[in-house]
DNA sequence: TTCAATGTTTAGAC
DNA sequence: GGTCTAAACATTGA
C-alpha cells in the first residue's frame, strides 16, 4: 500500500516521537521479516528517521540503520501512553489489541513506547545495514530521483521516463528506477490530473504533456501528504489526523463510478498485471 | 470458488 | 537489448 505519501506520513509522525529514544529490546516473531541479530540494535539510540522512495530508514547511534519496506500489506504502529500512531496498510484491527496475528517484529523503546511492524502477507521486510554503506545497497542505489525534491523538474521527468520510450506511461511511472515512490494509486491519479491516457507510450508524449504530468505528480503527492496519506483508520492519532486521501481520489478504485470532470464514467484496465483506472473521455 | 489487493523480482517468450 | 506476460512471495476478504 504504502507509496511515497503514506511512507512520508509515517516518517513525519515517527521522527517527532522516537528520535532520541533507545531500542531496549527487539522481539522477532517472523525471522524472514527481520533476519538480523537483534543484539546489534538493542541498547542503541535512534538518531534519525528518513524516507527514500517507499522505504523508511532509522539511523542508530552505532553506525547501523534499519531499512524498512512495507510492500503491499505492511504497517507500523507506535504505541505510547494511551495513544498510537498508525501508518501503512489500512486494516480494521490496526486500532485493536497489539500485538496481533499480523505482528512480525516488536521494537520495545525507552519511555515505554513500542513500535510494531505488522505485515499480513509477509512481503515486507526490515533490514539492518551499515549507515555509511546504504548508498551501495541494491535497494537504494538503483532508485530514480525523488519527485518532491526541488531539483525534480519536468525536464528531469522527461529524461528519466525516456529511458523506456516504448513503455506505456502508467507502467513507466511505477518503475522505481525512473522516478522514486510512485505506485498504483498515484500513477493513476497523476495521469488523470494531467489528462493523459495511461496507455500512451513515452515517445508519443509532448513537452507540454511532461510539463502537465510533472505538475500533476507533485499535486497528487502533496495533496495526499496534506491529508495524511490514504491509510484509513477508525483511530485518530495524537495530532487528530487520519488518512483521508482516498476520499479525494478521482479515479483510483472508482471503476464504473462517475468521472469528477465529465458525464462519463471511470474505467478499469489491466497494465503489467496491475489495475489502471482512468476516464476515457477526459484522458487522451 | 475465484479473483484482486497501495510492491518487487525473476524467468521465458517473442 | 527491449518489452510483455506470468508467476512467485502469503494472506485475507469480497
Amino acid at each position: 500500500m504504502p507509496e511515497l505519501p503514506e511512507v512520508e506520513t509515517i516518517k513525519r509522525g515517527l521522527e517527532k516521537k522516537i528520535v532520541g529514544l533507545s531500542i531496549t529490546r527487539v522481539e522477532v516473531l517472523n525471522k524472514k521479516s527481520f533476519p538480523a541479530q537483534t543484539s546489534l540494535v538493542e541498547g542503541h539510540k535512534i538518531i534519525k528517521v528518513w524516507r527514500r522512495a517507499k522505504m523508511l530508514g532509522i539511523d542508530l547511534d552505532n553506525d547501523l540503520s534499519l531499512l524498512i519496506h512495507l510492500k503491499m500489506s505492511g504497517q507500523l504502529i507506535l504505541v505510547y501512553d494511551h495513544q498510537r500512531l498508525i501508518g501503512g496498510h489500512p486494516t480494521l484491527d490496526m486500532a485493536g489489541q497489539m500485538p496481533n496475528k499480523a505482528t512480525r517484529v516488536i521494537f520495545y523503546l525507552s519511555k515505554s513506547q513500542t513500535l510494531y511492524f505488522n505485515d499480513q502477507r509477509k512481503f515486507g521486510w526490515v533490514k539492518l545495514l551499515p549507515t555509511a554503506k546504504l548508498n551501495e545497497q541494491k535497494e537504494l542505489q538503483a532508485l530514480g530521483p525523488e519527485p518532491l525534491e526541488k531539483s525534480f523538474t519536468w525536464e528531469v521527468l522527461k529524461d528519466r521516463l525516456s529511458k523506456h520510450p516504448q513503455i506505456p506511461i502508467k507502467v513507466a511511472l511505477m518503475d522505481q528506477a525512473s522516478v522514486a515512490g510512485i505506485g498504483n494509486i498515484y500513477a493513476s491519479e497523476s495521469l488523470f490530473l494531467a489528462r493523459i491516457d495511461p496507455k500512451r507510450k513515452i515517445n508519443r508524449l509532448s513537452d507540454k504533456d511532461f510539463q502537465q504530468l510533472d505538475k500533476a505528480i507533485k499535486d497528487a503527492l502533496n495533496l495526499s501528504i496534506k491529508y495524511g496519506g490514504s491509510t484509513r483508520t477508525h483511530f485518530v492519532d495524537a495530532q487528530g489526523k487520519k488518512g483521508r486521501f482516498l476520499d479525494f481520489a478521482h479515479v483510483y478504485n472508482r471503476e464504473g463510478q462517475a468521472c469528477h470532470d465529465c458525464p462519463g464514467e471511470v474505467k478499469r484496465i489491466t497494465q503489467a498485471g496491475r489495475s489502471t483506472f482512468y476516464c476515457p473521455s477526459c484522458q487522451h
